[in-house]
DNA sequence: CATGAATGAGACTTCATTCAT
DNA sequence: TATGAATGAAGTCTCATTCAT
């Protein structure tokens, strides 16, 4: 069985844009299991052909695209860490500070990370993973640090929040309060406890730095 | 090669005492040596042997006192959770909240948190653990939790925090800044920069749950 | 290397009915060099990798059929048993009892029960195996006796054998010296011999149950 | 604790006379308590552990009297094999042939043979076992096969049993019998099943050897 | 002489990876 | 390209044996 859809191609031309295309998803799909299993049971307890059941291929087909699981691990964190990027971005573009500390955004937010923590602690962990990936994952996290410091600058030059702020610093706290959330709902938590620790912390750190906490 | 180090006993009866000490130590220690490894490099990736030797031992001597590795890491989170009633003792101790707000304070925790984390997600993910083991995990972290609370409860009471602060939520809100700045610094992040950031957010906190806060 | 040779297909039917074919006679080769050194040397004495070796291919592919060395053993019984099922039809066909008395029917005989008296006795002193096996042997050995029954049940009904005799009691006996017989040739007694014993044996039985013992 | 009870020596010679008898009996009682577990679950699934657990000692206590365990399992066949010399004796004792056809007789002899027939398998299947001692179970069984010959020979000479039965036959056709039934009992048969398939085999078997019938 | 903690060779089993089809 | 049987390195666990006390 393969795994993606195959489309009958009309001409050589075609073809060769299908081929691309198809082995484009194909490893797209297999990073997307794969992602899925590491984050629930972690990289060392999924085996490839746990992946590749999932998928409904067999192993010999993700080797395919992917040279070993190490290789097929680095991937999935490359994907995660563009994915991430995007995330940031789409952070940046809320133009108001005080939805922050609403229970919508905790919980979009938290659909993003789901799985991201004990992934990189995963790779981590792993002696054997490159200095690249360990790099990506550090350094994907200072991107949020710097871009959420980024917009809290933003709003102090906007005058919304004030002056004197740390930003870095309330940026560490914000997504350590997510990350730490995370866990907790990982080892337990009901999700809405969670939520509603997010909103009063969020709300009482926004009537801390809103020059005019009205608006939160 | 002993694991722990032999006394001369004097009689028979310091004799069976001694042996009985032993047993507990050598238990203890490699309890000790399992917890380390475990948080540093994850329960799959920790061999038997990684521990016989960081001990000193064979790894035949390990399975004198536990009957398998699932069995040890049973008993490194059973020893886990009782040191964590402990440091919820110790936290309770405390008479002043606004301690909590230092970087002294945010060290003191740090170094009870180290590995505890890491090693509760790991055994989280792991189907052949008992349920007796998550229970503990569980339990710890809500012990944590309800402790945080009630010493909010009883500032309130006592005129120090404000009547109207969601106690529970607050608790959760504090240590999940604490487990998610762990996890930023297991994950690259500076401890000082996870220092200043912890001592921002409890700063602000404190000024606005304290009834006065000059005292913080 | 395959453990059974590989068949050219002709179609994608054929393919599919050599694949399990082919899966079928591999579990088949293994259960029979399995059967053969168990017999030899004991269940416990014999490794897995000894079966292996015995057919040129790697333990690991052992495992592809048969998930642990136990199943291993359950199934070679198993097999076993539907083995003699089919001895003892074999037997039943034979339609002079006089036959039985023959250095001939010895041979024959012993052939079909080598290996089976040590296989048996293993399996029984072997607490982890399953009661179903047990079962088997057990069942397999009655099967035995009922078959003998039976036939000199069907002889005494022809006036072939003397109403009088204890059929179960010499179905029994028989056997017994079959599988006695059988014991010492496994300490070294001469087979010669053996056989030599039993036809001595057999006559003796036959002059005294059958009616008219000429025909013996 | 120790093997075996400690006796107070009154002068230096009784005390070497006594360590000594104290050597002996130990040795004797590690024999006995391996010869008891050896045979009910076999050689390789008898641990050290077991023997010195069922006599309350330690498992360094065995070694102070045997080198290992195929030492012991060589004493133990030695031991067995001279016990068995003095059941030919008193085999040879009894003076009426046709006792043989009495279910006393069968049980009588069964208590003998207990645990012999799975005991001498185990050590023929052991590669490691010494010629020596392989030699010695081969003997002792030809040393019944002698006993029981000389026996018959001897009747025949008293005109008891006719002259012209083949007496090695005939004795190898008994103790065939004998643990062919044994065997049967171990996998389940009724010891009154076999015990009467026993005594029709032997009165059959009388009847034909026998110079006049009646006496049995 | 007895003890039992420690040792380490060796067995079973898993699973990433290869490769013939 | 997909398959899945075969491989074999590596990990867990057992147990005969040693040896300090």
């Amino acid at each position: 069985m393969r795994p993606f859809e195959y489309l009958e191609p009309k001409n050589l031309e075609e073809a060769c844009s299908l081929l691309s295309k198809y082995k484009e998803e194909a490893k797209r799909r297999i990073i997307q299991h794969a992602k899925k299993l590491f984050s629930e049971r972690g990289y060392s307890k999924t085996r490839m052909i746990d992946i590749a059941e999932s998928m409904g291929v067999s192993k010999g087909a993700i080797y395919q695209y992917f040279s070993s699981k190490q290789d097929l691990l680095i991937s999935v964190l490359q994907a995660h860490a563009s994915t991430r990027g995007r995330e940031v971005e789409k952070f940046l573009a809320s133009g108001n500070i005080a939805v922050i500390a609403t229970g919508e955004f905790f919980d979009r937010m938290l659909a993003l990370r789901m799985g991201t923590l004990t992934l990189s602690l995963d790779l981590l962990r792993d002696a054997a993973a490159n200095k690249t990936a360990l790099h990506w994952i550090r350094e994907s996290y200072e991107l949020w640090v710097k871009g959420l410091s980024d917009i809290i600058d933003n709003f102090k030059k906007n005058g919304v929040i004030q002056e004197d702020v740390d930003s870095e610093s309330i940026a560490r706290g914000i997504l350590a309060i997510r990350d730490g959330l995370y866990s907790s709902i990982s080892l337990g938590t009901d999700v809405s406890k969670a939520r509603r620790a997010w909103v009063t912390m969020m709300s009482s750190l926004m009537n801390e730095v809103l020059v005019d906490p009205h608006l939160a």
